[in-house]
RNA sequence: GGGGCGGUGGCGGAAUUGGCAGACGCAGGGGACUUAAAAUCCCCCGGGAUAACCGUGUGGGUUCGAGUCCCACCCGCCCUACCA
């Protein structure tokens, strides 16, 4: 067989038999142990770029690995079909949302599968169908019904360039833009629906059921951002409830005065007449900063004096209420105690307008002097001028760990003037969007009864397609002539539909979900596939959803958890992220700087399989890294070489026993390899692995192991080896050019013969003093006494220990031996 | 300011977790084949006069032995930020 390896040709023909065949397909089998394998689902933008694949071939290869490990591997795909881009392209171009996405996803699922994926395609789900989001709309009604979503007018996050409210999550950078466009959000008060993940606070910030990077771990605790500390109750002179929360109760004493935020309700009763002007004049300022110059008046700290004092309830002291931007209406109660000596803040804050500095923790072997501290203390010491708490020690543990802290907390909730408390930078999840092309709100609002869900039999609320689109800012649906009007679901009169649609995180929070069954239409899921397939045990995607996407479906996870929906604690066991692939430039790739690479080019010009081992090659898969299409060439030499080891006649000889016991020792090394880096998801060394085996078997049939009788059989394994990497290639060597009967995918993965591993002979490094002085070949299982005596011999050592005394020999049981003189 | 990740040849990266630094590949150099080119094959490829020796960001330390562990520092990237 001299044929050339051309895969224009194999690799159409391979993936229309695998799909032909169904081999792929996934079905619930109690007989074997299943594997759900899955990897994110992309936006149907247009065309799947090189990311995608950088993010689906080789997480498709750790699922056919663990496919011939005997799992039962699901592996399926689909499309997060809702969202801006598609609407955009409507006024853009007139092309209706509906037309473009699914126009798009058409030719993506075509780029799929010329990728050679195991995708079991009739698990297809499609956020933008309605059989998905009438289940979309179902859970939006669940959580309302147990109370996890409500409506709430508030403060909230706007992006001007969508013409939408945004998540907090989706508010990214300090100049605080959006997250799809980039353009700076603002502040709008709107009345919006939220969901409770602040309820799953502490829930999300434990990781010990699962098996997840510690970059997302961290990533996920800090935006949680969990602290500890009490609540104290202060009142203004005139008896109002000033409550504020603060790390720090054991620094009560060191209040000097309070700060509120701009847009704290309490301004308006606490603020005298003769402040009035200057205080409307600062809220006015704070309002109209953008939030760019926020962030520029970095350092310096601004605010006004309201006029009006507040009692410090632990001392009685009279202390003046300022307001200042540097406090924020969203965290805590959106007022501090403001206690200079122990905070940087606060310090600066005084400084700037002269108020007064008491240190009130002093530490060991210093004396602070509030009128000459130069900076706020924040380290440990002892309590003073806290009355009968003076010399209690305060550590730098935080909450009740931190001895001083839990004291005086136990003390305010005595005398009932504050409690422990917890509070979170975590915000409850704004899942309106003003926008036409998502999941409409299952909502209706009557002006008797208010707001009611759509009943279930009623779903899904259909997106109309007769839509027009005006540049007014205004959602489509706001802007339909009869869509909104309809009936109170509760009393029948005339009631008008929400017309905001769902954040598309809500669509991709539960599509693993609808994996198992997008057919089924009893409820969002069948059981007896949840049963079987749920949870997920390897997700796989980028790291830049830790804390949008990521979050979000463990806390959705968790709500229908308690709403008796799903089981157990998490959706995901194991999480692993790649690395992103940058243009050849080393920036991002992005069509202005021209540097973007076309996989469908590639696949034209290299094959799939090249493009799937290069990508698996060219990096480490978790960090990524510039393209560099030169490299490329390396794994298509590699393919060709492989081609021609099987496809070329062996000169003529015959090897003898220890060439291909050699070439054996080698095959079952790299499959050990091979094998401990699929579990670990180092792509890289797979590839390296197989292209260095492949150079120890020309090295093995350049000395005859060509015709040797155990020859077809590591030409098999090898091919076994490759399967799941370069399907295509594999299935042809394995089905046509061996003759073994088709599929090589439905072979099981090769077992390691320990056998194999033990070598005969080693080589022992000889060391003088910690210096490779030589190498001896040695048996295996040499004796420690033996190997010192040989290394004392060896020719190479010799010279270094003439006329030198032998302090100490180590020796390293088959691996060194170290000569100390 | 806080947190995280990283720093190894010209480049991407290996190094069984304390034991031969630089596997594998790209680029580069030399050669074979060819009328020529491509493809393919073979050899070389950290520095150094290919000698000693020096080399994993820098400086210390632990150890018979450190890319790997400890301390201090420098640089780069990412996330986050008046979070009380």
């Amino acid at each position: 067989m001299t044929r050339e390896y051309n895969p224009g040709e194999i690799e159409p023909k391979w993936q229309k038999k695998w799909d032909e065949d169904g081999i792929y397909n996934a079905d619930i089998d109690e007989s074997r142990q299943k594997f759900y394998a899955l990897t994110m689902l992309p936006y149907p933008s247009g065309d799947l770029h090189i990311g995608h694949w950088y993010a689906m071939a080789p997480s498709d290869a750790r699922a056919r690995f663990k496919r011939m490990q005997g799992y039962n591997v699901m592996f399926p795909m689909g499309f997060d079909a809702f969202g801006l881009p598609a609407e955009n392209a409507a006024i853009s171009r007139g092309i209706h949302p509906k037309e473009w996405t699914y126009g798009n996803i058409e030719r993506m699922r075509q780029q799929l599968r010329s990728m050679g994926t195991m995708i079991d395609w009739r698990r297809e789900a499609i956020s933008a169908d309605p059989e998905y989001y009438r289940w979309t709309q179902w859970f939006f009604i669940q959580l309302y019904k147990h109370d996890l979503a409500y409506r709430k007018l508030s403060p909230v996050d706007w992006c001007p360039q969508c013409n939408t409210t945004l998540a907090r999550e989706q508010v990214h950078g300090d100049d605080r833009h959006c997250e799809r466009c980039g353009t700076p959000v603002i502040k709008k008060d709107l009345e919006q629906w939220f969901f409770k993940t602040t309820t799953y606070a502490d829930e999300l910030i434990n990781f010990s059921h699962i098996d997840w990077p510690d970059r997302v771990r961290t990533l996920q605790t800090n935006w949680v951002g969990r602290s500890e500390g009490a609540d104290v109750f202060f009142k203004t002179e005139d008896g109002a409830d000033l409550t504020v929360f603060t790390t720090r109760p054991d620094t009560l004493w060191g209040a000097t005065f309070m700060v509120l935020a701009p847009e704290h309700p309490l301004v308006e009763t606490v603020t005298v007449p003769e402040y009035v002007e200057a205080v409307r004049a600062y809220q006015a300022e704070a309002a109209g900063k953008t939030e760019i110059q926020r962030a520029a008046a970095d350092k310096e700290k601004t605010g006004v004096f309201t006029g009006g004092y507040a009692v410090n309830p632990v001392n009685g002291a009279r202390i003046p209420i300022w307001i200042a931007d540097y406090v924020m209406m969203g965290y805590g109660y959106g007022a501090i105690m403001a206690v200079p000596a122990h905070d940087e803040r606060d310090f600066a804050f005084a400084r700037q307008y002269g108020l007064e500095i008491i240190p009130v923790i002093q530490p060991e072997g210093e004396q602070l002097d509030g009128a000459i501290m130069t900076e706020a203390y924040v380290g440990p010491g002892k309590m003073i001028n806290s009355d009968q708490f003076d010399g209690t020690e305060v550590t730098d543990d935080k909450g009740r760990k931190n001895p001083g802290l839990a004291k005086v907390i136990d003390w305010l909730e005595k005398e009932g003037l504050g409690k422990e408390a917890v509070s979170y930078k975590l915000r409850d999840w704004l899942i309106s969007r003003q926008r036409y092309w998502g999941a409409p709100i299952p909502m209706v609002r009557c002006d008797d009864c208010g707001w009611n869900p759509v009943p279930d039999e009623e779903l899904p609320v259909l997106l109309p397609d007769d839509v027009e689109w005006l540049p007014t800012g205004e959602s489509p649906l706001k802007l339909h002539p009869t869509w909104k009007d309809t009936t109170c679901p509760v009393c029948g009169k005339p009631a008008v539909r929400e017309t905001d649609t769902m954040d598309t995180f809500m669509c991709s929070s539960w599509y693993h979900l609808r994996y198992l069954s997008p057919d089924y239409d009893q409820g969002p899921f069948d059981p007896k596939e949840y049963d079987y397939w749920m949870p997920v045990d390897t997700y796989t995607g980028g790291i830049e959803h830790a804390n949008m996407h990521l979050i979000y479906t463990r806390f959705f996870h968790k709500a229908l958890r308690d709403m008796g929906i799903t089981e157990g604690h998490e959706p995901m066991l194991q999480l692993r992220n790649q690395g992103m692939v940058l243009g050849e430039d080393g920036e991002k790739m992005s069509k202005s700087r021209g540097n973007v690479v076309a996989p469908d080019d590639l696949v034209r010009q290299y094959g799939a399989d090249t493009v799937r081992g290069y990508l698996m090659f060219f990096a480490r898969w978790d960090l990524g890294g510039p393209w560099n299409s030169q490299g490329i060439a390396g794994t298509e030499r590699w393919l060709k070489r492989v081609w021609a080891l099987f496809t070329e006649t062996p000169e003529e000889g015959q090897a003898g026993e220890e060439v291909i016991k050699g070439a054996k020792q080698a095959l079952h090394a790299a499959l050990d390899r091979i094998t401990r880096d699929y579990e670990r998801f180092e792509f890289n060394t797979i590839i390296s692995s197989l292209m260095e085996l492949l150079n120890d078997l020309y090295e093995a049939r350049r000395k005859g192991a060509g015709n040797h009788p155990d020859w077809p059989g590591i030409l098999e394994t090898y091919t076994l080896m490759m399967a799941p990497a370069v399907p295509h290639i594999a299935e042809e060597l394995w089905s046509e050019v061996l003759g073994k009967p088709y599929s090589v995918h439905d072979q099981a993965w090769p077992e390691v013969d320990p056998q194999m591993l033990v070598k005969e002979q080693i080589t022992l490094i000889v060391q003088v003093n910690g210096k490779l002085r030589d190498r001896i070949t040695v048996p295996a299982g040499i004796s420690e006494a033996e190997a010192e005596k040989t290394a004392l011999a060896s020719p190479g050592a010799a010279p270094y220990l003439e006329g030198k005394e032998i302090r100490k020999v180590v020796v390293v049981p088959g691996r060194l031996v170290n000569i100390v003189v």
